[in-house]
This record gives structure tokens, C-alpha cells and sequence, in this order.
DNA sequence: AATAACATGTAAACAGTTACATGATTAC
DNA sequence: GTAATCATGTAACTGTTTACATGTTATT
């Protein structure tokens, strides 16, 4: 069986601890983006592979929960495929489309653009600061260790948090040129 | 009608000068990546819409070219979405996913799969740069002009140029941090 | 001689989102 | 009392890629 690239994501949060379909969709909105209608039958498929094993939780008021757990054949899928070659990433972002095409309505439509971002930007990063913070306090020693789920957390909210602080640079720096169109 | 957002995408290709759909294609790659059979349609529905028009240019051994060139409404619906609001950028990177598993493989992994994103960066600058460059050396007056196409091209690759150079920082600064686990 | 670029498009498959179905519990 | 969170999933729709169909011309 041939499994798509969200199906290793999915196995990457399964192979920290077990969690239910819920919760993967949580786990992986800091780096793979998901919905849950996508998840559920991720993890169906998991299962009748044999990569993943389920424990139920009984409930009431509301579905019983459906633990997932990663199996031997399912960690060394996973690791197997750490060591194929990555696709290319792919990002789609209104913004740059809007901004290719921005210098047709003028340099305040510029601005108003560039503000906008620069806006989003800075809340963003108050997020993704506050994250990292959080894991940082959590267990700094366990950050720091190669061998640890929480040292690969840290690298992609380090690499996060530096992103977006040179977008913003970028952003500052743009809206710095466009001021002298304007106030004049 | 309602346009999805890779038509505006195609409309901004369109409004700076009139292309055929191969053309839109190769126009596209830098900031909005698409594929042909994705793209055929597009134009065809923006003519259906009175959006674009078609010249036809005919060829011997090969489909006569399409030009199309965008329309006063096509002009007026692109600068129109200028106004709304983006929605937040979408990523998909293997390679975040990788990392996010990475540590289950050990320190050695990391080395491995950090060098192969350096490498793969570095390449990428250097065409980004190039690319920026070329822009600047044929006409260097028009990319400051806010009113002119290429000050808007100007400021997307120089955005790109800066998050390469900055993720590449960052992986160096990862692997640097690494070293003490590997050759101990 | 082989490969890349030029030029159009359709059909099928895959990936991803939105809407639907259902409702208790918890926090404000 | 209102909104968010918890918890599962299916069906329909939209978006995107891959495979197919068909060749010529230019470059290496």
C-alpha cells in the first residue's frame, strides 16, 4: 500500500503517544494543517494496514474515544520514509498574488496591503512565541536532546519565529520606501 | 460568478501584458505554481466571463497560440480583490514533517536531513537571486516606480531572497548545534 | 541522436474543504 | 445563556496533479 505524505505526519504524531483522531488534528496544525474529514479516514486506513492499533475509550454523552497507537511496522514505515528525498515545498498565499499585481492601484493600495500583513504577521508571531516559550518551560533539558520528540518542536518553532520576524523586517522596509510616493 | 483565487492569480499575469496559456504558466512559477491542464480551463472561463478576449495567432506543425488579454472587467474584478481580505498563507513542506520525526532516528538523521535542506536552499537562492537580478538590470528605474509591474516583482523576490538567506541561517545554526552530539 | 521547449487541451485520479449528522460538557 | 471544546464520521464539492493525445522546432 502506498500511503500520501500526510499519512507520515500523522504517524510522526502517533509515534510521540497515542491520541485520538481529535487530537492529531490539534497536534498537527503547528506544521501540517489539517481537517478532521481528511484525518478520521487517515487513520482508519492506518489501522486495517496494520501500522496503527486501536484502544477504546468509552464515553458518555459523546463518541467513545479511539486511541491510536503506532505499531513496530508502522515506527519503521515512518523512519524508512525520513530518509526518502522531501518534495519541494508548495505555498499558496493570497498576499503575494495580490501583491504581484498591487502596482496597478497605486502606492496607498501598497500600503494598505503591506499594513494589512505586517498586522497579521505580528500577531502570529506573539503565537508562535508564546508556543515556544511554553516548551521551553515545559522541560528545557529534553529540548536540547537530539534523541527527543521536544528537541524537533524546538528547531521548528525556532525556524518559525525566525521567519517571520524577517518577514516582517521585509514588510517595514517596503512600507519605509513607499512613504516618500505618499506623504509628497 | 465566482472565481477561485488562481483565476486573480492569472488576471494579474494577464494585466501587465496579454499571454497565452503557456505563457501564464511560466509566469506563474515564481509566485503562484500551477499546472497547464489547470490553467487552460481558467483562461477559457475567463473569456466565457468577459474577462479576457482571444487573439489567435496562427502556427504550421504546432496549435495555433491563443493570446489572451485581460478586459476592462476582467481590470476592474482584479483590482476589486485587491481590496479583500487574504486568507492566511497555506505550506506544505515534507521536510517540516520529516523534522518533526526526526529525532526518533538520532542526531545522525538530523546532520542528514539538515544538510540536504541547506543544499537544496542554497541552489534556490542562487536562482532567486539571479532572477532578481535580471529584473534589476533591465530597466532599475521602473522597479522603484510603485506604479510600474516590476517595483511589485522587485519586492516578492527580494521577500524570497531574505527568507532563503534567513532558513539558511537558521540550518546552519542548527547544524552547528548538532556537532557536539555527532563527533563525541 | 537526444533532450528541452513550444503549444493546445481532456479525462481520470487524488487531495483537501465544506456541509451535514449528532449532541454533552466546560468555561465565560 | 452563549460560545468553545470535546468526539466521531460520511457525502458532496472544489482544487490540483498525473496521464493521455499530438506533434514540430530548437538546442546540445
Amino acid at each position: 500500500m502506498k500511503f500520501n505524505t500526510i499519512t507520515y505526519s500523522v504517524m510522526g504524531i502517533l509515534l510521540r503517544q497515542p491520541r485520538t483522531g481529535y487530537d492529531v488534528v490539534k497536534d498537527l496544525k503547528s506544521f501540517r494543517p489539517a481537517k478532521s474529514s481528511q484525518i478520521y479516514p487517515i487513520l482508519a486506513n492506518l489501522e486495517k494496514a496494520g501500522h496503527a492499533r486501536v484502544e477504546l475509550a468509552p464515553q458518555t454523552g459523546r463518541p467513545d474515544k479511539k486511541i491510536y497507537e503506532l505499531t513496530d511496522s508502522g515506527k519503521a514505515l515512518l523512519l524508512n520514509w525520513l530518509d526518502t528525498e522531501p518534495e519541494p515545498p508548495v505555498t499558496r498565499d493570497d498576499f503575494l498574488s495580490m501583491l504581484f499585481s498591487v502596482w496597478a492601484k497605486g502606492p496607498a493600495a501598497a500600503v494598505r496591503l503591506l499594513t494589512k500583513r505586517k498586522d497579521y504577521l505580528t500577531q502570529y508571531e506573539k503565537d508562535v512565541v508564546a508556543r515556544h516559550d511554553s516548551l521551553l518551560s515545559l522541560d528545557s533539558g529534553e529540548c536540547v536532546d537530539p534523541g527527543k520528540a521536544r528537541f524537533s518542536s524546538r528547531l521548528l518553532y525556532r525556524r518559525r519565529i525566525r521567519l517571520v520576524a524577517e518577514e516582517l523586517r521585509w514588510c517595514e522596509e517596503s512600507l519605509h520606501e513607499l512613504q516618500e510616493f505618499i506623504d509628497i
